[in-house]
DNA sequence: AAACGTTCATTCGGATCCGAACGATGGAAC
DNA sequence: GTTCCATCGTTCGGATCCGAATGAACGTTT
């Protein structure tokens, strides 16, 4: 999907795979892009600010996530981090074993866990999510103020229209 | 990611971390909604239109960039489909196990491998692109054409900037 | 032709990732 | 208080996912 191929041509290609019937280009386009820059951003932001503490992006947003919102139950921090939560459990796992995240049962109900930060995972914030953003700007550096606002609005349109 | 709180909310408890200092919220925002817009897009195409075939979404994208560029050697069927070339080696053994592409050593070059598609790929792949197209209409909907080229431009920009 | 560094795809180890099934807990109905 | 159903986190099975190491094949240099 990152290849060396243009629209053109691969549009080209499509056609001649099943005629011009029915196919919204333009959408096909929107949409594969968002893939497209999705991988692009997340391979460069794992070789570059979470290759020292040897984090992947999706530890690195439920660590994010709990570090915001904390202390937080497990099912908002799953719908949160946007995982599943067969994934968190996993995901937990691993960053409670680093020592960053703390797993307690909760008194009221004893089905829920509240997950909290430890003083550890903090002081790893601290460092790592100004990192995260300067390489946020990095990726974002072409935009104008306002193509990135127009960027972020386009996007929320497309997620309130998937179903 | 995808969770309920909104823009004003998370900046403002950003802030109460860190301090307002160095973060640009809109670099923030328009990044992390390219990556809540993937995932919210490739788990709806995964339980829509790709459920019946029991295909993952990287295993559809795998198989799309076969149909439209076979034959091809491994190395550029990684690249262009934006995965890595170990993880291409498992998803072509689920596709061939499935009779739908096939492996063939090249003939000048022992080193490389061809991928093609079979008979059984292409009529799977008539049916399954214009399933996703509609699908991808779906999610563009809320979206004018000038919208959609416009989404797809700016996506484009950030991929380029980023190194 | 022997030695060299390079370029392939694959293998390996470890971490995600999800749907489905599972056990435990809670709460409401009777 | 027991039955029933909903909800919670975890486990399980299977498919990705990647970096690093591996071994085969290549081209070039001696």
């Amino acid at each position: 999907m990152t290849g060396p191929h243009t629209v053109a041509e691969t549009e080209r290609a499509v056609k001649s795979r099943l005629g011009a019937l029915h196919i919204d280009f333009d959408s096909m386009a929107a949409v594969s892009n968002i893939f497209r820059a999705a991988n692009s951003i997340r391979n460069h932001f794992e070789r570059t600010a979470l290759a020292p503490q040897n984090l992947t992006w999706t530890a690195f947003v439920v660590l994010w996530v709990v570090w915001i919102w904390e202390p937080i139950e497990t099912r908002d921090l799953a719908l949160e981090a946007g995982i599943s939560k067969a994934t968190l459990t996993g995901v937990l796992n691993t960053l409670e074993g680093r020592g960053w995240v703390l797993r307690e049962r909760a008194e009221q109900d004893r089905r829920l866990m509240n997950v909290t930060m430890t003083t550890s995972g903090r002081r790893l914030m601290r460092k790592l999510f100004p990192a995260l953003n300067t390489q946020e700007r990095v990726v974002a550096a072409n935009l104008s103020s306002a193509e990135k606002k127009s960027l972020a609005s386009l996007l929320r349109t497309v997620m309130s229209s998937v179903p």
